[in-house]
DNA sequence: CATCAAGTGCTAGTTTTCCAGCACTTTGAG
DNA sequence: CTCAAAGTGCTGGAAAACTAGCACTTGATG
């Protein structure tokens, strides 16, 4: 499902080329059959393969990921998780992506108390 | 393993109780074992049970997490998934908490570019 | 102390997943 | 057209996960 969310639309042979340590392409291939029966994928015919997507959509999986995220590591607190998200290092943030964050910031804190 | 990082250290039944779905106590147990045995957890006992606790650090497992949730969800792009936590409305964030979080930022232009 | 509940070790059987492989179809190249 | 490569449908068997259940231990309670 990572993978699928990752590249929106994904084959059996994208997916299993994502993967870290893949099993076998038969494996991938069953895998995703019953994600279909289990319906978190759709697929579609693309010439002569299956183009798979999530069923559902890319807002609302992030929005439960985060959720999900900020409940499993960070007791519930948005702050700190923002706060760790600005500490990762491994992509910096330049001035203006600072300058966005801290403008919506201001407006997080005029809606605040609605 | 997410149930054990929200409570920290479990038991069995704890992260039994903790699944949204949870299949047999047995199976819960076997699986447990696996990951001991994987090294993903580590057990001592606690009275007649056993307590569970990850291997990986906290701060380690947080920063993947986060890393990997912005690389599938957000295209590796830290901004945007800060700015979809201010989104999250479901816990809203008080005026200290994005007093902070302004300060964060500051901070974190000032570092930029080292 | 006696007893009960909860937890563990272990096992056998079922179900699900994983894998290799075959036949078939489609696309692209020569 | 011919051929090769990549993808699919399908299947049998191996491997892993799930389940129920037994015997045993430990902690708490009356």
């Amino acid at each position: 499902m990572e993978v699928v969310y990752r590249l929106e639309e994904a084959s059996v042979g994208d997916v299993r080329s994502g993967m870290a340590d893949p099993p076998s392409y038969s494996a991938v291939r069953a895998a995703m059959n019953v994600l279909v029966e289990k319906g978190h994928l759709a697929r579609r015919r693309v010439g002569r393969k299956y183009a798979y997507r999530p069923t559902v959509a890319p807002s609302r999986a992030r929005k439960s990921a985060l959720q999900s995220l900020v409940d499993t590591f960070f007791a519930g607190s948005v702050e700190s998780a923002v706060a760790s998200l600005l500490d990762l290092r491994s992509r910096n943030l330049d001035d203006e992506e600072l300058d966005r964050l801290a403008r919506r910031i201001e407006e997080a804190r005029q809606r605040e108390g609605e």
